[in-house]
DNA sequence: TGTACATCAGTGAACGCGCGTTCACTGATGTAC
DNA sequence: TGTACATCAGTGAACGCGCGTTCACTGATGTAC
């Protein structure tokens, strides 16, 4: 239903567009994302997105909720239901993994308010929280559930945005995905004695 | 020097646009960081600024340069030289209490790759990783101090983010406050034994 | 102290650009009879 | 099965905008003699 079939005036505008807008924010950054850039690329008038949706503003948390969807699969296929500090690690190495290899996608998803009100990124950012609230709470039965699991979403989402701005060396994805096991692990392992040492 | 004498053609151009600048950015948020912008509120023609800055990136940097020197000041003024986990917990809330009160001139300093090579940010920020493991090994001398140095850092600074943009809730600086300080005690409790329980 | 001159900070007009959004339109699709 | 019509996805031209940057220039400042 949604594949390229050039059936219609267009075939599926709304699919192309997403995907068009994908494309251009991974080649340009967050600055290559237009409207008119989008179009151009779908092969349609500037016009036609309005079709669609109603701003740019529209297309941009389209585009965010996709990218929701990415992450939310890719943190599950490591681990559906990670329940030890080791888990946690290889997720937390998968989150800033998707943060390092979509950077503009993932700049749009979080670096912004997104302030808009029955939205769909609202929800999304609470899944995120409630997914990670789950880990904390199968993990660390014993600890307070609530400061453990911002403290943790806050440290790999620091990683995340650390690496993704140059302030930490993101040259190799192994160097990566060390310093993110050993900082989980730096500041977990008194917390959880099942952790075995270095 | 510096100050406002209409001295001279303008005075002090270069920190009449440095202040503006500054003004636009709490104003309007990166976007209204405009050259243009800046010489118009700076009460001087379009071109005047190239007379001081290369161009719109050069002035961004001179910005995010003043943005570490405030950063550095705040904390510092906290705790010339943090030893606990609970002046480090103090540290970690000015630090994101200085993100929520000037976001734009955060997201300036932080928010980018900052390629540049003999860049002023690039030392700018070393010396905030190296303030970091200062800390750190003073509170902590017994564990890991370069994945410990890296965990604080990035757990603060993900919390900063988290609260920017809107994931965590930021309507009250005590309520930031509060769970800065849980969920640095949540993850460092286990590890120095010198913090009073909850 | 006074004059001639070099410097250089700031001017203002102009360039080309891509943007978001609107508008009246066209023409293919689906539907009622 | 065939015709008339309504719908609505996409067109293409146009709007006004602010941007970064350039250019030849002007005129105040500081300096050498």
């Amino acid at each position: 239903m949604s594949t390229a079939k050039a059936t219609y005036h267009h075939g599926d505008l709304r699919a192309a567009l997403l995907r068009a807008a994908k494309e251009l924010l991974e080649e340009g950054g967050e600055t290559a994302l237009s409207l008119r850039a989008v179009a151009r690329r779908a092969g349609v008038s500037p016009a036609a997105p309005y079709r669609h949706y109603a701003d740019r503003e529209a297309l941009v948390s389209a585009v965010a909720a996709v990218g929701y969807q990415e992450l939310a699969g890719r943190l599950a296929a490591v681990h559906p239901a990670p329940a030890t500090a080791e888990q946690l690690a290889g997720v937390a190495v998968a989150y800033v993994r998707f943060a390092l290899e979509r950077p503009a996608l993932f700049r749009i998803m979080f670096g912004e308010p997104c302030d808009r009100d029955n939205d769909e990124r609202v929800v999304a950012t609470a899944a995120v929280s409630l997914y990670v609230r789950g880990i904390v709470e199968r993990a660390f039965p014993q600890a307070d559930a609530d400061a453990l699991a911002t403290a943790v979403w806050a440290l790999v989402h620091g990683l995340a945005f650390l690496h993704l701005d140059g302030k930490l060396d993101a040259s190799s994805p192994e160097v990566v995905a060390d310093r993110v096991a050993s900082a989980i692990q730096a500041v977990l392992a008194a917390t959880d004695p099942g952790v075995r040492g270095r």
